[in-house]
DNA sequence: ATAAAAATCCCGAAAATGGGGGATTGGCTG
DNA sequence: CAGCCAATCCCCCATTTTCGGGATTTTTAT
């Protein structure tokens, strides 16, 4: 069965660039488009599509919270984030908002047919300039640390207390608490155990 | 400078053998012999060797008690272990207590003088079958790992906390807790950072 | 030069861990 | 059957970490 796409955004050329892309394919169902959220979830309410590509940078609403709340009235309608703005932050916040995948403007039909069936799978499908893009964030987020909380992280999977630690590099408990504190942030680690682990599975260690 | 070596077996052959295999070797000076710890104790207090090689079962102490006295009234003398046993908790608890090395009795000629030279320079020398049966008890002490503590420990390198384990294997926060004590002792790690960097480096996650 | 980031320090309370114990049950094995 | 081991549970108590704040001084980068 054809899958059933719509698009919102306010450019209508772009509209009109992947009506014209996609209008041929057998496997796509054109369902229509908008230009705007609310336009968006008036249709999409008498007319649930499968798949809505949806642009990241709308008139009333950004594409983000228009997102969770589709994601959260249609649960089985998939959200693909598009946009000019190959942004870690954009990308991260679409995909925290229940988005299945991210495509950039410039991309060909090839790659939307391919983002369009693979989130379909239920899989998650990133250009591979967002995934670049994620990746480059996320190995960021691995430098980000600083000389001082890489020095406290490896001491502390070697299985030094704080005040081991302390001693070991002349500051004193309160220091090593709080980079111990920004580095359990940072790493999104709920304690000690999990940062080490997540330490490992990053390469810092 | 020729190494002065001492032994001490409690079976004549044993003795007469690594002297026969030894005495033309220019880099060592014999020493002497004792068959029991007593007279070896009086031997080396007005001879200090280099090295004693030293059997693990002898009449009056073990040689794993006279092992642990003679490093520490004798720092400078270094201690081979010598025996017919090739049991891990033999070969831990010796160089626990401070042996250099570890000697099979069906050591060879050159494996005796390597043996020597290496402990000589400072360093550790395990028999070939001994440094075996020390991978394999280490590679066992991971396996040895129960199916209870496997799972406790994975959870803990999720980040859950002792409470939050109870709850998901359904047994009690004290159950729990020991679990995790054992693991502890088992990959002795002084706490959770340590134990879980060294599941890791084993493989165990 | 000035703003941002990093590194340093402190307090205090709640939560979790670490290190001792000890005890019971059920299975398996010599 | 007796002993061992895994798995379960409990107590006590000290130490350590975690989680809220703040706050100050260096560095670093623009």
């Amino acid at each position: 069965m054809a899958t059933k796409v719509f698009i919102v955004d306010d450019h209508y050329m772009v509209i009109e660039g992947i009506r014209s892309l996609l209008q041929n394919d057998a496997e796509i169902k054109w369902l229509g488009h908008a230009s705007n959220a609310a336009s968006c979830l008036a249709f999409i309410q008498s007319n649930p599509p499968d798949v809505i590509l949806m642009d990241i940078n709308l008139p009333d609403k950004s594409g983000i919270d228009l997102c969770k709340e589709v994601r959260e009235k249609y649960p089985q309608t998939f959200v693909i984030g598009l946009s000019t703005f190959n942004q870690f932050s954009f990308i991260e916040k679409m995909l925290q908002y229940g988005a299945s995948g991210y495509l950039l403007k410039n991309a060909d039909r090839s790659e939307i047919l391919q983002a369009i069936s693979t989130v379909m799978r239920g899989q998650q499908y990133l250009s591979s300039d967002a995934s670049q893009t994620v990746k480059h964030a996320k190995a960021e987020t691995v430098t980000m640390l600083t000389r001082r909380e890489k020095e406290v992280l490896a001491l502390i999977a070697e299985g030094l207390t704080n005040a081991e630690i302390a001693e070991s590099i002349f500051v004193s408990v309160s220091t090593v608490d709080t980079h111990r504190k920004n580095l359990l942030q940072k790493l999104h680690a709920k304690n000690t155990a999990a940062l080490v682990k997540l330490a490992i599975d990053q390469g810092l260690l």
